[in-house]
DNA sequence: ATGACATGCAAGTGAATACTTGCCTGTTGC
DNA sequence: GCAACAGGCAAGTATTCACTTGCATGTCAT
């Protein structure tokens, strides 16, 4: 349980850098690709890349397998969808609905 | 375009700090709160929660409206789905396929 | 009107974050 | 074998973040 709240902190984190989210859009188009490839997309070191893929390996949404003296990344949209699941579902309201509401509630409350 | 990403910024941002979602949470189980009621339940200074819904603010997931001396939070659920719509449904994959999926390419790769 | 309440505003602090530079190790191709 | 390649491992720095303390302002109840 408490685990389960260090998993979301983490996949949390993870998702709040821009670069972070590029990375996964990158992998998203195309996984399995060596750190080096990934490099060619950011504007930075290749170690701050390691660093950025480091904590999306730690949320558990990059998996990673090293073949040869290349490091190849693998996305994982599990952790994504259990965010979905867990997180955002729970807030859920009939979507053409909810700014109406909200209006309204906050014109009462204001009135 | 810039301004969607500037957004989602904000958004991910927000959500990255677990009193700030915690926040989100006693908005859901009853939102028109004041500030004052929102920090009987968190372990900071008033001022703290204060900066922590500023920052809900900004990303439009909370709304509010003064009431006399009172300031009253609405939460707003939008954000949240738009989340979900632009940024994880894209990832989505058959749900109970997507773990193996992983597996057999990293195995794949791997040999 | 005045004291208690609800909040705003601002500057300061410590820790976390996002990088960098520099060097070291293993791998591959010629 | 050896040069070029791919990545690992610190340690250092500068910014951002979460939070505090201190004081000021506006509102309500009696």
């Amino acid at each position: 349980m408490a685990e389960q709240r260090r998993d979301t902190d983490l996949l949390f984190k993870a998702l709040a850098d821009p670069h972070r989210r590029r990375l996964l859009d990158l992998l998203h188009a195309h996984d399995g690709r060596a750190l080096s490839e990934l490099c060619e997309y950011l504007d930075m070191t290749r170690q701050a890349v390691t660093q950025h893929l480091d904590l999306l390996e730690a949320a558990n949404l990059v998996a990673t397998v090293r073949r040869g003296r290349e490091k190849l990344h693998f996305l994982n949209p599990v952790p994504l969808q259990e965010i979905y699941e867990r997180w955002i579902a729970k807030f859920e309201k009939p979507r053409l609905k909810a700014l109406a509401d909200l209006k309204r509630r906050l014109e009462k409350a204001n009135g």
